[in-house]
DNA sequence: GCGGCTTGCTTAATCGTTTAACCTTAGGCG
DNA sequence: CGCCTAAGGTTAAACGATTAAGCAAGCCGC
C-alpha cells in the first residue's frame, strides 16, 4: 500500500529510527545518511502516517473550526483565509456547523474535540458565549468577547463610513442596524455615531422597527450607512421602487464588502474588512497556543473605506426640501 | 488527562479486549458486561481516541472536502448540508480550498489524503476535471463530469423557470448565462430552450458581451431569466436605474435562490435547489464507496421553483410596444 | 595506554485501539 | 463419566510513527 517510513529504512538497510530523525531533523545524523534517506523518501513517495504520527506525539496537526449559522455571508472568503492560514503551518481544518442555538455550538466543540484537533477556532454566533474546553481556544468576535483572539475593528469602520459621509457635507445621517443582539453590529452603530461630527445620526435598528426609508429620506435624510450590504442592496431596491434614486437623492454605504456590492447598479460604497489578516492572525495565535505559548493579546486589524458608486458629495442646498 | 479505554478496564478489573468487544458489539460478551462497561465509559466521560483507532483500524472516519474558490454563493449552504450529512454518519469533514488553479485542485486533494481521510468530496471549479485518486472519491458536478456522483437537475431548474415564465404568456424571453464555461450553467440554459414551447429565447453570456438590458426591453422582451440571483439582482438594479419597473415592466427569474433574494425589493422569484438533499445523498454515496460498496449511479436531485413577486402575468396587449 | 567525549546509529518502549487466537469453565449428551 | 461445544473471557500482536536510552567506534589529551 502507501509508502511508509520502514520502507525506506529496509531500503536502505538502517533503522527506522534513523529514518525518522534523518526526515525531522532531530538526532545526530549524518550529512551522507540524511540526503540518502530524503531521496529514497522521494522516490517512493513517502508522505508519513498523520495517524500514527499523532498517536505518539499527542499532535494530530489539525484544528477545529466552528462555524456560524450560514446566514453570515462572509463567512465563505474567513473560511478560506484560515484555511489557507493553516495550511501554511502544516495545519488541517475540520469544520463543525454550530446551526441554531447555543448549546449545539458546544456540541460542535466537543465533536471537534473528540476527533482530536490540537486547537478549536470558533466564530460565535451572535449572542452566544462559548464555554471553554481543556484544550487551546480562540473567538474572531469582538474584543470585548471572552477568549477572543482577534477581531476587525467594527468601531472604527463604523467611524469610517459616517465619516466618509460627513466628508461628503452630509447632515442627516439614518444608521440603519440590522440586529441590537449582534455585538459586532452593536459596535459598528457605536462607531458609527462616535464620527458624527455635529451631524445628526439616527439610528433604526430593523429587528425592532421596520423604518419606513422613503418617507424619512423625503423629511431630510440624505445618507444611510448600513451595518451590512445585504440590508444596503435591500434598501437600494426599496428606494428604487418607491421612485428614488442613489446616489443622486440619497446617499448610501454598506458594510463587509459583500460580491452583490459589485453586482449591483450603482456599484456599492461599502466598508471591507481583510479577512485573510485575520485568518492569519487567529491561526498564528491559536497555534501559538497550541505550542504552549500564553494566550495573545487581543489583536484588533483595522477596517477599510470601499469607494464606488453609492455615496456622493450632497449637492448644495438640496439637503432641505 | 482524558479517559482512555484501559481506565474502564482497569475499574471494571477486565482487560481492554473485553472493554472494546464490549463498546462495539462485537464479539462474544454477556449482556451484564456489557451494561457495566457502558455505564462506567459513560461515568468517567469517556470518549475514544480516534487516532489509535484509526491507526489500528486504517479508518479515519474523516472525509476530504474540496471546495471550489470563494466565488460560489451557494457553497455555504453546500458545506453546511455535507458537514451536517457527515456528521449523522459520525465522520468528520476536513476541508481543503483549491483556490484558483485546476493544478492546486489536486494537490488540495492530496493534502486530504496525507491527512489520511477516507474519501474525497470535491465540489470542482468550472471547468477543471479532478484526476482520480486511490482513495473513493465523488464530485458534484453534473451527471456527465466524470467521478460525479450526485448533482442538482439543472436542465429540469432552467425548464422550470421558463415554463412558469411561458405560463404567464409571455412569448419573448432574454436568457441570461453567467460564463459559458461553466458546465453548470450551461446546462441550465439548455433547460431553459428546452421550455420555450414556441416563445422566442434569445441567449446571452456576460462573459462574452454585456447586453444593454433596458434596450432589450424597451425593443419587446417581457421576461428575463438568469442562470443566477446575483446576475438578476444586477439586472433589477440596472433596469430601476434605467426607470423601468420589475415586473410591472418586465418579469425577471433567478437561480439559486440565495438569501439576497428575500432582501430586495420586489423580492426575488427563483428557482432553488436542495443542497440539503444533495449533501446527504453525496456523502452517503461516498461513505457507501468507502465501505466496499461499488460507485453509485449518478443521483439526479430535481430543483424547485420559488414564486416571489418578480414573475407576473404580462399584461393583456402590452406584449407589443 | 586508558578514561572520557563525540559521533552515528540501533534497540525497544510507547501512544490507544482492535482483533485473531487462545484459554478456562460449565453444560449437554451419549 | 468423558468428550464436544459454546460462552465469556484474556493474551498479545499489530497499526506507523517518535524518542529516550544504549552501544560501538573513533578521537582526544595527558
Amino acid at each position: 500500500m502507501k509508502p511508509k517510513l520502514s520502507d525506506i529504512a529496509r531500503n536502505l538497510s538502517v533503522s527506522s529510527a534513523t529514518v525518522s530523525l534523518a526526515l525531522s531533523g532531530k538526532g545526530r545524523v549524518s550529512r551522507d545518511m540524511v540526503e540518502r534517506v530524503e531521496a529514497e523518501a522521494r522516490r517512493i513517495g513517502y508522505a508519513p502516517n498523520q495517524m500514527g504520527k499523532a498517536l505518539r506525539t499527542g499532535r494530530s496537526t489539525i484544528i477545529g473550526l466552528v462555524l456560524p449559522d450560514v446566514g453570515n455571508p462572509l463567512f465563505p472568503r474567513m473560511a478560506r483565509s484560515i484555511v489557507q492560514a493553516a495550511e501554511d503551518q502544516g495545519y488541517g481544518v475540520l469544520i463543525a456547523d454550530s446551526h441554531s442555538g447555543a448549546q449545539t455550538q458546544d456540541r460542535a466543540v466537543q465533536r471537534l474535540v473528540d476527533f482530536g484537533s490540537d486547537g478549536i477556532l470558533v466564530i460565535p454566533r451572535k449572542g452566544t458565549r462559548i464555554g471553554s474546553s481543556d484544550i487551546p481556544t480562540a473567538v474572531i468576535d469582538a474584543p470585548t468577547s471572552p477568549l477572543n483572539i482577534v477581531s476587525a475593528d467594527h468601531h472604527q469602520g463604523g467611524a469610517l463610513a459616517v465619516r466618509h459621509l460627513r466628508e461628503q457635507g452630509h447632515q442627516k445621517i439614518l444608521c440603519l442596524g440590522g440586529s441590537s443582539a449582534s455585538l459586532v453590529q452593536r459596535t459598528r452603530v457605536e462607531g458609527m455615531q462616535s464620527a458624527a461630527d455635529g451631524a445628526e445620526v439616527t439610528v433604526h435598528w430593523m429587528n425592532e422597527s421596520t423604518p419606513d426609508i422613503p418617507a424619512l429620506v423625503r423629511q431630510g435624510v440624505t445618507a444611510i450607512a448600513t451595518t451590512s450590504d445585504l440590508m444596503a442592496v435591500q434598501v437600494l431596491t426599496e428606494l428604487g421602487a418607491a421612485g428614488l434614486r442613489v446616489p443622486q437623492d440619497v446617499s448610501l454605504v454598506g458594510f463587509d464588502d459583500l460580491d452583490v456590492g459589485q453586482m449591483i447598479r450603482p456599484k456599492l460604497s461599502t466598508v471591507g474588512t481583510s479577512e485573510t489578516e485575520i485568518g492569519r492572525r487567529a491561526i498564528a495565535g491559536l497555534i501559538a497556543m497550541i505550542n504552549g505559548g500564553e494566550r495573545p493579546k487581543d489583536d484588533v486589524v483595522p477596517m477599510h473605506l470601499v469607494q464606488r458608486e453609492t455615496a456622493i458629495e450632497i449637492k448644495p442646498g438640496g439637503d432641505e426640501q
